[in-house]
DNA sequence: TGAAATAGTACTATAATAGTCTTGTATTAT
DNA sequence: ATAATACAAGACTATTATAGTACTATTTCA
């Protein structure tokens, strides 16, 4: 299984909650409460999630966490790279840093996961913050060309 | 960054590698040496690959590896299943096992984490192995909208 | 000025992974 | 037949990454 870290599963959870009531300012304890994460572990992701521009944080004793920007900006592709660094598959080969491979430099492998991780990371960013906070009663259409079965690489 | 394993990684290298002379039978420390690992660590990822059916093997002393279906017929989506499991991004999700989470049962992220994992998993598909074995000569066209240095999200 | 909430950093226990080794089985050449 | 070669399968260990927590500093409001 390709995996994404427990913290990207919380981030989610997080944003989800934050986005169903996202003009009110939300204090950590509530939200830990509300996704079911120890206080510890949400205020984690809060700061990284705050530091990537994600959330807009309010201090004192009135403070909270706030979406910095509508639902319908924010995609899953934004989410995981806060909490897991750039989207890709390996080390050579992620979106936004291309190379860095230790092997041989005409690496054939390189250019063939550098495709693959844009074809996985537009996968993510076809992905709202919006579609994901509507509660799932009637399934959301993920956006995707007409007659388009599988996604062009 | 979204971690797929390094055994994945040689996985789809020696997948790569077979697809360019796929009628041949290859002996397993031929094939350690043209992708560059050791003979027990390629071993151990062929092995792996031939159970999944991905590669037919033949023992003795003129033995070795071979493709068990054409490279237009083997995608990604199946080199990853094969060493890495179902292909899925969290533990709740997982396009073939969708369920078993631990929270509550009508966890709404479930939904949307197995949306998305159907998302990455289509884009897996999408690319054969016959597509990865064409050697990047003259270097692969990477779509993107000009002007548009970073991956629009 | 004190209480409450976020910000940043560091540390540790746990878990997953990689890589290797050992033993066993099949096939072929001599 | 027999020995050499190559694949089969599983176990074991060192390494690495991750998760979770704790501690200190800073900001805000009553």
């Amino acid at each position: 299984m390709i995996k994404i870290g427990r913290m990207t599963d919380y981030g989610t959870q997080i944003m989800t909650y934050l986005a169903r009531d996202s003009e009110r300012l939300h204090a950590a304890h509530e939200i830990a409460q509300a996704v079911g994460v120890s206080l510890p572990t949400a205020n984690k992701v809060l700061k990284t999630l705050a530091r990537a521009g994600l959330l807009e944080s309010q201090r004192g004793i009135k403070g909270g966490y706030l979406l910095s920007r509508m639902p319908e900006q924010i995609t899953m592709a934004d989410i995981i790279r806060a909490l897991e660094g750039p989207v890709g598959l390996t080390d050579c080969g992620t979106v936004q840093q291309p190379g860095n491979c230790n092997r041989q430099p005409s690496c054939s492998v390189k250019t063939n996961w550098q495709r693959i991780s844009k074809a996985v990371n537009d996968a993510l960013a076809g992905v709202t913050l919006a579609e994901l906070s509507v509660p799932p009663v009637h399934p959301v259409h993920i956006t995707r060309q007409p007659g388009q079965s599988r996604v062009q690489l």
